[in-house]
RNA sequence: GCGCCCGUAGCUCAGCUGGAUAGAGCACCGGCCUUCUAAGCCGGUGGUCGCAGGUUCGAGUCCUGCCGGGCGCGCCA
């Protein structure tokens, strides 16, 4: 529809050309937009305004030579100058019907759109640490880049969502030496926890698993364990302590059981989240580890890469990267002087990877903490012969809990923090859903438990899903007087959507596809959900100002039939959200 | 000190690539259930868009500088 009208525009411009207009106007100024209220129309064009300089005319006359100048068209009832020099188009009634009965034709369908083309395209997001359960930050994330991957994929992206566990590092090794110490306070032996270690309570479930499995086979006696280490914070370094405990703990039980110790706690941990996760609604195609990436050479082919292209130098005794001359501000340790690869070896490694498997455009949905990762991910890209600007990060704020106005106080490492299992379970997956993602990502999030869970009317949950539910009840109650819908009466019959209410609520359900777009296009789910309330909006203004089921068989055809579209509406897009659309509240 | 995000109604927030009188929900006040679900609808109160400059026909939106809040700036991950 907008780009019909920016054709026509473009029509009259081109036969103004030479004569109001000078030669090759930038066709770029053509602009429609949807207008803000109806009493400006349905469309509105500002071209004029943008080229009354070079036609040196004011622009109210350019705007009226443009209308003029305009080709008919069987969609526009008329087009009218209005203001310093919009044009404001009013569709014709046929018009606007037909994006109704678009949404019979295309069903769930509706909405989507091939336009980008089918270009491949990954997005990593969650990527939790295996080291504690999810918790309401990641829901945060889980939330807006399943959605994310929906609109996407939604407007014709080919679309990969991948899981980066991040099984690699130093803080796996960590949970490990915890397990094993909360087994040891299980066999009935007395260590001092380090202070570095993770407190939470699963940790002593996974020692519980632990001991079910093996009994009191890794059992060492306190004395063994703590015998001469350096002293633990605050006395000593947290730091040391901790290390010189896991290569203790290497040493009393070997490589072997210690990798059976941290297999376990690895695989646990991930089963809980692929659970929270499966059970929040959120799919991955695929789980990568950054494990794998070092065992498999991935992380030996990207460094010799980077070492093929000059990219890299040593230093101090450590390899750094020349991130600098790749827009980063600061050159980046590669491998440290004592041999240990940074984490960002393997993210390099894994980005890289994410080009060689073909992909296009690379979105990792990340915590705002993450944002000074980004440049040097996508220097490494660029220096390793990629396109660095097809990695793009959307950055998520932090979340926080509030319970009636009180801020709940979360700390991973103390093992005082809000799981997302805990959330869903007081507050239920379409509220969490809804509520994670009614704001712009880019906002910090202030989310009030006792809101979420209300079933009051201060619950914005529950008005999209009422006017699903009060749609199927019409349905139920036409069924009960014995009527049944008939489509092609209805279609027949659609200029009797003469009313506001009826004409708003067909606007609105004409705007989903835009809708869509522009979620997607500016990575934005929130716009999807600030649609939705409109459109429910609409839709009870309606349904409180006329009855449905008349005794008159056309008009009431035609009002169930645009019921029927704003259920179909309502559905797809909280379908988008991971949200359920119930018939019945 | 440097970088990223934010500052809009009493509260929580929208405001699409600058566009017409700045919007919504909640809260507050007043109406609407013998008729399809009142988890709803209608009306009202409420704003110098943090401050100061600049760009232009036009700025909440773009630029600069301040003020205030969050996060990040390691040979940690």
């Amino acid at each position: 529809m907008k780009r019909e009208l920016e054709r026509l525009i473009a029509e009259a411009l081109k036969r103004l050309s030479g004569t109001l207009l000078p030669e090759g106007v930038d066709p770029a100024a053509v602009n429609v937009d949807r207008s803000r209220d109806a009493g400006h129309g349905d469309f509105a064009s500002n071209v004029a305004l943008r080229l009354a300089k070079q036609a040196r005319q004011s622009p109210r006359q350019l705007a009226e030579a443009i209308v003029a100048a305009m080709p008919a068209s069987a969609l526009l009832a008329r087009a009218e100058v209005a203001g310093a020099g919009f044009i404001n188009f009013y569709l014709a009634p046929s018009a606007q019907n037909a994006a109704l009965r678009q949404v019979f034709e295309q069903a769930d369908r509706f909405g989507q759109s091939e336009l980008a083309g089918g270009e491949s395209l990954i997005i990593e997001f969650v990527s939790a640490n295996p080291t504690g359960p999810l918790h309401v930050g990641h829901g945060r994330q889980a939330a807006y880049g399943a959605t994310l991957a929906n609109l996407l994929s939604a407007i014709g992206h080919r679309v990969h969502r991948e899981f980066y566990i991040n099984d690699g590092g130093r803080q796996m090794d960590i949970l490990t030496v915890s397990t094993w110490l909360r087994y040891l306070e299980a066999c009935g032996e007395s260590v001092p926890f380090p202070s570095n270690g993770y407190r939470g309570d699963y940790v002593r479930d996974l020692a519980s698993e632990l001991y079910q499995r093996c009994g009191r086979e890794l059992q060492r006696s306190a004395a063994e364990v703590m015998a001469a280490l350096p002293p633990d914070a605050p006395a000593g370094d947290q730091e040391q302590h901790i290390d010189a405990l896991i290569a203790r703990m290497t040493l009393l039980i070997g490589d072997t059981r210690r990798g059976d110790v941290y297999d376990m706690a690895l695989s646990l941990m991930l089963a809980g989240m692929r659970q929270d996760l499966a059970d929040f609604g959120v799919e991955f195609d695929s789980w990568a580890s950054e494990r794998a990436l070092a065992r498999n050479g991935a992380v030996e082919h990207a460094i010799e890469t980077l070492q093929a292209k000059g990219a890299l130098y040593s230093k101090d005794g450590a390899v750094w990267f020349r991130a600098t001359q790749y827009g980063d501000d600061e050159d980046r340790v590669l491998i440290r002087s004592n041999g240990v690869k940074t984490y960002f070896a393997p993210d390099i490694a894994y980005h890289l990877q994410k080009c060689e498997r073909g992909f296009k455009r690379l979105v990792d949905v990340l915590g705002a903490d993450h944002h000074g990762y980004v440049a040097r991910v996508r220097g490494a890209l660029w220096a390793m012969g990629q396109d660095g600007d097809a990695l793009e990060a959307c950055l998520i704020q932090f979340v926080s809990l509030f319970r009636g106005g009180e801020k709940i106080a979360m700390g991973k490492r103390e093992g005082q923090f809000v799981t997302l299992r805990q959330l869903r379970a007081e507050v239920g997956s379409d509220a969490c859903r809804l509520f994670y993602l009614m704001r712009s990502h880019d906002q910090h999030l202030d989310f009030d438990l006792e809101l979420a869970k209300s079933r009051t009317n201060e619950n914005p949950v529950y008005y999209i899903q009422y006017a699903h539910a009060r749609v199927a009840s019409v349905l139920r109650q036409l069924a009960a007087r014995e009527l049944q819908y008939d489509p092609s009466m209805a279609f027949e019959n659609l200029q009797r959507l003469d009313s506001a209410p009826e004409q708003a609520t067909l606007r609105e359900l004409a705007r989903f596809p835009e809708i869509i777009l522009q979620a997607a296009r500016a990575r934005a789910p929130h716009t999807l959900v600030h649609y939705l309330r409109d459109l429910a909006t609409a839709f009870h203004t309606w349904y409180n100002a006329a009855t449905f089921i008349v005794e008159e068989a056309p008009l009431r055809n035609a009002r169930l039939a645009l019921a029927l579209g704003v259920r179909q509406v309502i559905r797809n897009g909280l379908t988008l959200l991971g949200v359920s659309a119930p018939d019945s509240m």
